[in-house]
This record gives C-alpha cells, structure tokens and sequence, in this order.
RNA sequence: GGCCCCGUAGCUCAGCUGGAUAGAGCAACUGCCUUCUAAGCAGUAGGUCGUACGUUCGAAUCGUACCGGGGUCGCCA
C-alpha cells in the first residue's frame, strides 16, 4: 500500500477515534468525503488533506482546535515528521525521508490493483460497416476502445470486446450495387457520370474482381444475397486485418442481420406494445432543415417524445425493413440478456444524438438493472506539412488506415489515438509522430525506457557482478529529484485507477508523459554535476540504489506501455 | 429552433468526483555536450481559465443564463 493510501485509512481512523472521544458529534461522518491529495508544493508537505475543513462543524471544536486535534494524533504515527496546518484549514503532512525512500520497494514489486467490485462488462467498438476500407476515424474508437477495455481487465474486471457488424439494410443495398456496377462496367469509365449512391473509390473494384462471376449471370433474390454475403466476407476480412495490425482483437463479433430475426422482431415489439410505448403512424417533419420532399407515411413507431425527444422515431421502415433503431434495440436486448454490469459502448461523435434515444428505449424495453455508457470520439485531423488533409469520401479520396500505419507504425499510431480526451478533436500530424526528437511523445516516452535499459548494460559493463541487485539502500537517495521521482513513481496505481473510473485512456499517456520528463531531467543532472550521475564508478552502493530508482521508472513505464499496448524498446 | 460536445498562454492541450500561487509541450528569447543516449536538459517571457450571475469558508472545476465554434435532428449506421 503506498503512502497516500495509508495516509488515507490512518485518518478514518483517527476519525474513528474522534467519535469515540466524543469529539465528533455525529456519527455519519462516514458518508463525507474528504480528501487526500499529494501536495503541488513542497511547502505544503508531501501530504495535503481538507479533512478538517470537511468535519470540523460536526465536532465539538472550532476548525482551528478540530485541525491541532487531528495533528496531535498524527504526530504519533512513526511515518510523520511534521504537521502543518495552514489557512483555510489544511493539514498538510510531512512524512520521514527514509519512509518515502523505503516506497521504492513497492513499486519495485508493484502489482496493478484490483477493484474490490468486479464487474461483468461489455465494450462494442470499431463497428465500421464492412462497405469499405476503415480510415484514421475508425482507428481513434478502435484504439480507445481497446485501451479501455484493458486498463478495465487490468484492474480485474471482466471484459468481453465485440464488435457489430452492420451487415443489414440500405448500407449493404449500395454496397451490392457498386460490386454489380464494377462488374458490368468493367472498362467503362465512371468516374464522370457516377451514380449516386454507390461508394466510389478503387477499393471496390478490387472486392468485384474477388466475387465470382457465376453470381451475376442471372440476377435473382438469391444470388443478389449471396454477392452481399461474399462482400461483406471479404471486407470484414480486410478490417480484421486492419485490427490485428494495430493490435486489435476482439472477442466477438456479431452479425445485425443474424440477430434480426422474425421472431426478435415480434418480441421487441410485443414487449414495447404492452409498455404502450409503440403505435402505427406518421412521424413529425425532421426540424432545422428544409426537408422539400417529405413524405408522410404511415409506420410503426416509438414515442420518445414521452422520454423526451423531440419527435417519435421509426422503428420499421414502410417497406417493412427494420430502421437501425429498431435493430439496435434489439442489440442491446441481446447484451442485457447475458447480465453484464456494464455496456460501454464506442461511437462517433456524429451519433450523439441518438444516445439519449437508444438509452431511453433500451431501458424502458427493458427495465435490467445495468449501466450504458457510451463513449464518443471526435473527429481526427489528419495534418501534413501543417495543412489539414481534406478527405472526401464521395471522390474516394479518404486515406486509409492502413496507409496510415504503413507511415507511422503502430506505437505511434495508438499513442497519439488516445494522447488527448475522446471528445475533442485531434491533431494528427504525421510530420510530429515520425519525428525521433521529443517534440513526439510517442518518442519521448519509449525513449526514457530505451535510457534505462541502456544504463543498466552500462552498469554491468562498469561494476560487472559487484552491482547490487537485492538489499538497496534507497537511504543513499536524497536529491530533491529522487525523491520526487518516488513519489510519482508510487502514483501509477493511481492514474490507473482516475483511468479506468473516467473511461479515459489519456490519463494514462498523460500519467507516463509526465513520469518520462522526470526522468529525463533526474538524467540530464548528471551532465553538469558528476556526482549526480546515476552511477558514480567510485560508489558502487550509491550506484546501485540509484540504478534501483531507475529500474522502477522502467517497470512502471513498461506497465503502462503494455496496457496501451505499445512497445518498450530497451534501446533506440 | 431542439438536443449533445467544445471554449484555459500566440498555437496544441493537461488540470474538471470544488481546494492554497492555474500547469505542460510547441513557437520566441538565453544558456548547457572532452564524462551514463544532447534523440536530451535548464532558464526567461507569456493568463480577466468565453461573459455574467449564483451556490460555497473556497469555483477553471458545480448550477443557471448568455456569447462564440462544431456536431446532429427521415425511411443513413
């Protein structure tokens, strides 16, 4: 447990202790919240805490007495050297030295910890439709939704990774007919007169040339599914490939068209009708713009405007297919009947708002006792030579994800996807992430790693078996910056945990960000002041403590690399 | 017009379950390599945290309203 935890339960206890002395008056001060914070400033100690500020109405004391009271008591903990309390109220707390230095030992054993609530939890990402090539879009929910998903089984829970495939309804339509345009049109030219609704781009012709001929002799129902079912197999193909080469998998995939069926249709809707959630009739004209062909018709629709909307929505098509809607519901109804605690799902920002609706019809359908959260990702800019790349997908001019990673590579790839928070738009600049300087974070953060590897064959050069490995002295570490290296050593735990409870991956590069500018700086001592070098030849001890240190920051960034799944490179 | 998201240094962003003097990186300027990877480090300068009001001992953080930017509002997914 490192130090802050302790710190942590030390003061319930003292609280504990304050309510049997009478001090505390109530006994609810257990749903309080107080905090325990590693102070920003060395003058507010190691150890910051509100708890006094928090408590002290519901004693017997002013803030002043309450704070002194709770001082005393600490004063007796052998970890302490100082209290402090300081306006408003804070207490801050200075522990001994040789108990911080003695933290290096935890996190030389350092263990990610487990949450004490498992969880069962269901994370759907990528579900690009199989019309297509996926592009750097696809990648930020790909990546993020891979990342969380480890740093949540990192943590314990229990995760399964699944994907949905989007192989139903008017998208596939368009993607049949662009495969029977290439087909029929195989040396004409289409670019000019090309028709709407077919997917441009070179890609396609490509898929066409893969499906067999023989399908498009004569043009029935049958084959017409089959030359659907064979496009989607190969495209799925290629975007699992995609996956797997940035270090994507996904436990399942399921298919939209295999779990609409007849009778789950039936069943939503009879379950909805007895909700009287469901009736036949005309939606509302779709506001904002000037919509001239609207045409009214009749269909079966769910009023959400009960639950807020605006408008009710559609859940069959006139022509009797399912709206998306309508097979969402059923998707999610799927997800709830294996029981997980949790379903996480990752979208584009594009869909946000339909979240509030799927919400809101999933759990009046349904009544389980579950949690949706669905993560959106705005969009990425791709930028080269400080212009923004402009993609249309219309002209099939987008650029792939696989040209993609064919530039950058995969470290680079996931790191920079999920270095700044889901819902703002990203940067990508291709000219930073190929960068070898620490302009790129991608770099500078495996460059740390790369340091202390290097520094350790040095050590094994130098001092050959004579280095210590066991038994340091961490007492031998007292710079400033050694010390505070430890302590943020000690919070990777910690970041893990502000991780996973906000679903934000990027608290994590942050967190390693921040570690490998320590570290680099803690190097660079050396170079103006020889004693301050990580191995100093005539002390093999002070060497080999500080050669501990190091080997921390190498086990914490090599953790956290590995949740990301990023490399770390002993050498660079 | 409704709903969702964003607004923090010239630029890109951290910080947002309320805490003390708001932090990094880039760009600008000044320094540091005969010595462990200078692929690096140190320093200077740069801010009415979009605006206003409110809640609070305390607000970048919470609430309300407004301003600016983006997304979305069919039977596309």
């Amino acid at each position: 447990m490192y130090f802050y935890e302790n710190l942590k339960l030390t003061l319930f206890d003292i609280l504990k202790l304050m309510s049997q002395q009478k001090i505390l008056r109530n006994k609810g001060f257990e749903k309080k919240k107080f905090n325990v914070e590693t102070s920003s400033n060395s003058d507010f100690g190691d150890i910051s805490t509100n708890i006094a500020m928090v408590y002290w109405k519901d004693s017997v004391f002013n803030l002043y007495e309450f704070a002194e009271n709770i001082k005393e008591k600490l004063l007796k903990k052998s970890d302490i050297e100082m209290v402090e309390i300081k306006n408003p109220g804070f207490i801050n707390i200075f522990l001994k030295k040789s108990f911080i230095q003695n933290q290096l030992k935890l996190v030389q054993i350092n263990k990610i910890k487990k949450v004490s609530n498992k969880k069962k939890i269901n994370i759907e990402y990528v579900s690009a439709n199989p019309t297509g090539l996926m592009h750097v879009g696809h990648a930020r929910g790909a990546v993020l939704g891979d990342s969380l998903a480890n740093l949540l089984k990192s943590v314990g829970h229990d995760v399964v990774k699944e994907y949905y495939i989007n192989d139903a309804g008017k998208q596939i339509e368009f993607l049949k007919d662009t495969i029977l345009f290439h087909k029929n049109n195989k040396k004409k030219k289409y670019k000019d007169d090309f028709l709407k609704n077919l997917y441009p781009g070179e890609y396609l012709e490509k898929v066409s040339e893969n499906i067999s001929t023989d399908l498009f002799t004569n043009e029935n129902l049958e084959n017409s599914e089959e030359i659907k079912k064979n496009a989607v197999n190969y495209i799925l193909k290629d975007i699992k490939k995609d996956l797997k080469d940035i270090g994507v998998h996904h436990d399942v995939f399921v298919s939209e068209k295999e779990i609409s069926t007849d009778t789950q249709v039936k069943n939503i809707i009879s379950i909805l009708k007895k909700k009287k959630l469901v009736y036949e009739g005309f939606q509302d004209k779709p506001k904002g713009i000037d919509k001239k062909n609207w045409i009214k018709k009749k269909q079966l629709l769910f009023k959400s405007k009960l639950l807020n909307d605006d408008s009710d929505r559609a859940l069959i098509k006139p022509n009797g297919d399912l709206t998306y809607f309508m097979s969402d519901i059923i998707y999610h109804g799927k997800k709830i009947e294996k029981k997980y605690d949790i379903l996480i799902n990752i979208w584009g920002k594009d869909h946000s708002g339909y979240v509030a609706r799927l919400e809101n019809a999933i759990k009046s359908a349904f009544n389980e006792d579950f949690k949706l959260k669905v993560k959106l990702t705005a969009l990425v800019n791709l930028i080269k030579d400080n212009k923004v790349l402009k993609m249309s997908k219309r002209q099939g001019t987008y650029i792939t994800l696989r040209d993609v990673l064919k530039e950058v590579g995969k470290d680079a790839l996931r790191f920079m996807m999920i270095s700044r928070s889901s819902d703002k738009v990203l940067d990508f600049d291709f000219d930073l992430i190929k960068s070898r300087n620490k302009d790129n974070p991608v770099f500078y953060v495996q460059y740390a790693h790369a340091r202390c590897c290097s520094i350790n064959k040095i050590a094994n050069q130098i001092f050959e078996e004579k280095i210590t490995k066991k038994e340091l002295d961490f007492s031998l570490l007292n710079l400033p910056e050694e010390i505070s290296l430890i302590k943020l050593l000690c919070l990777f735990n910690k970041n893990i945990e502000l991780a996973v409870e906000s679903y934000e991956p990027n608290k994590l590069t942050n967190y390693l960000y921040e570690l490998s500018k320590n570290f680099h700086s803690y190097w660079s001592l050396g170079t103006l002041n020889s004693g301050k070098r990580i191995l100093v030849e005539k002390n093999i001890k002070l060497s080999s403590a500080r050669l501990g240190l190091v080997n921390g920051v190498k086990k914490i960034i090599s953790q956290g690399l590995k949740i990301l799944d990023i490399s770390s490179p002993s050498s660079m």
